[in-house]
DNA sequence: GTATAGTTTTTGATTAGTCAAAGTATAGCA
DNA sequence: TGCTATACTTTGACTAATCAAAAACTATAC
């Protein structure tokens, strides 16, 4: 059984692998995706490679093994399902569930969480929008789209937030910018490096083009 | 902040200075409570006495001073509404609580347990008829009638299930000794060291007096 | 009042996970 | 081709929690 420390690792691990998409996951994302120093990094891909759940090529990178996958999307599942079940049933705030949920998903077994799935309807995404993987560990693939991608005057669907932190969640929530809800795009301002746009009748308003590579839409 | 092993020493030496009432709980039952061996418990306690939880004297004993009085009571009042949340709304049996409760309860805040206690509507009682602690840490006294100290001939109503290992509750379970089910005390025979009891139409049947010490009962 | 059994403490070692700091490899620029 | 900045690895040290085994105390029996 992995311990605590080892699922954080396979599943941000599997989630850098999943966003950058080239064969090995190089160290440095792993050691800042963690939060601890390069050296502790590299020490523990050794002990997983030990235990078979990534290879390890020194100066290269890692690539998880089916085993280390299977554990990565257990942890996703874990966590979703749990920002949901804080969302939809205990009714706490959007912005304050990933803390929780990044503790609770290494203490909840299988059994409680399959209780928990079928409590919660099997939904399939969490709250942030994001898909829940089955218990085979199949995962919806996100629509690439963001908000940059649109063009200007189309009417889109709000798909999925990738920014986790409470501070651009509580921002995302007051102007109406969460999963489900139609989105326009008004204004494309390269020069100024910003959209417009309209959420239902509410006032327009702007974001950068990094934060609006954050929201993903659909048409 | 306490860490889980802290958490759980805590837990287990109020529990015990509850039930064997004098002043300070000995090293032995500590050590035994929580499966370490001796000299882990002795080093243990120095440390819970270096952060101010406890008092050891040496080859005497230990007493939780406020502050470690409060953690064990966070604690229980954690277990017990855990407990009551997977029997109630998950669903899952009356045996198999306790072991997941264990763990969850290292791993939930004290905001997301006190959406919980109301979802749950504020229950006073775990599934076992265990008392769960306010906020505040208190916690009303069990009665300290069991079955062994009734009368034959009356009938009374289960209070509490003082055993939690799965196989004792599923027997529990299977012969309707549930909190809150009325039961009658059909005959005692002393020499046999036996009862035998009666809940509601179901075939009469026995237990041996150690076992009878087990259930609390009130009139 | 000593011997002995039982309990508790001490000591030394181990494991997982971590950091700081020093050392090494590599990519890309000049 | 060689130099340097960056990325990565190694080394040595530390902490929390644990065990095994030896030592020390306590209580009881005789």
């Amino acid at each position: 059984m992995p311990s605590a420390t080892v699922e954080n690792y396979l599943k941000s691990i599997l989630k850098l692998s999943m966003e950058c998409e080239r064969g090995e996951v190089p160290m440095g994302m792993i050691d800042t995706s963690l939060g601890v120093t390069p050296g502790t990094a590299t020490s523990m891909m050794k002990n997983l490679q030990k235990e078979k759940w990534l290879s390890y090529k020194s100066r290269k990178g890692v690539r998880l093994t089916p085993s280390g996958k299977k554990i990565g999307m257990i942890m996703i599942r874990r966590h979703r399902l749990l920002e949901t079940f804080l969302v939809e049933t205990l009714g706490l705030d959007w912005s304050e569930i990933h803390e929780e949920a990044e503790v609770l998903e290494h203490a909840i077994s299988e059994k409680v969480l399959e209780r928990l799935d079928i409590f919660l309807g099997k939904p399939r995404h969490d709250p942030h929008g994001h898909p829940i993987p089955t218990k085979n560990g199949i995962i919806r693939r996100l629509p690439k789209k963001t908000l940059l991608d649109s063009l200007v005057g189309t009417k889109m669907k709000i798909e999925s937030i990738l920014d986790q932190s409470p501070e651009f969640l509580t921002f995302a929530q007051a102007k109406g910018l969460m999963p489900g809800r139609m989105v326009t795009l008004v204004k494309n301002e390269k020069v100024a490096d910003t959209i417009e746009l309209q959420v239902d009748k509410m006032p327009k308003f702007s974001l950068g083009y990094k934060t609006a590579q954050k929201i993903l839409v659909s048409d």
